[in-house]
DNA sequence: GCAACCCTGACACGCCTGTGTCAAGGTTCT
DNA sequence: AGAACCTTGACACAGGCGTGTCAGGGTTGC
């Protein structure tokens, strides 16, 4: 049986076990349970919670942008007005912060490409 | 000329100053500068400004989610990255908070009635 | 039945977000 | 020139996030 309790999961992932809980409250990754109520971590969740781990270090991310990210998939109607706002914003671009210009013009470029660039000046 | 100075964009928009100024340093909504560096909401501003305030308070939502979205459009492989997570994710959704459910139940509909009909219009 | 584990709940603490306010100094308009 | 604006920078403070730790109480395995 292949499942790890909590201080188990923890050594593997390397988040701490308060940490487990947390990401569990939040709604990122959520083990089953035993019946008595012990956390149960099977291998899908163990690489959850590494990739987890990998792409906040990565990006400098935090949970709650994630998890801000997964309210957007489960409530349409947030999703849909967010993305309205932001495209509006995409016609005009605001002040991006230096380190980003090189990013935004990939993404733009990117972009135009995915249209098959219906403005090509 | 239609560009209003920041204490009268605050009027018109319900934001106070301070807070617009700050929205600007998250790279939300920035306004032009006159010569000596006075901020100028143009019309296409001070609309952006009143529908980030609905959208915010529709959906309990910070300027910081926004902003973190905001991201995810300049940097593609933050955005990658982000959405593989998620997608392995979807698979067997987690934890989904109570009052939750009914939009998620939504939302999986909708991406298979989205997929199965690939624009009928 | 006892050590070693698990659970939830709480206190604590530093950092970030959101917001107000004030100071020191430039700009604009009359 | 003086009132009424604007600018940036700083101090302040509540509330949330990320994290540790500890207490009181169940579970498991030998």
């Amino acid at each position: 049986m292949d499942a790890l309790t909590i201080n188990e999961a923890a050594e593997t992932t390397g988040w701490s076990p308060r940490m487990l809980r947390y990401i569990e409250r939040v709604g990122l990754v959520g083990p089953k349970r035993s019946a008595s109520g012990y956390r149960l971590y099977g291998p899908a969740e163990l690489q959850r919670l590494r990739t987890l781990r990998e792409l906040l270090e990565r990006h400098d991310v935090s949970l709650s942008d994630i998890a801000f990210e997964l309210r957007m998939r489960n409530e349409p109607q947030l999703r849909d007005d967010t993305e309205a706002w932001l495209e509006a914003e995409a016609e005009r671009p605001v002040h991006i912060p230096a380190a980003d210009w090189l990013l935004w013009e990939q993404n733009k470029h990117e972009k135009l490409l995915a249209l098959g660039t219906p403005e090509i000046a």
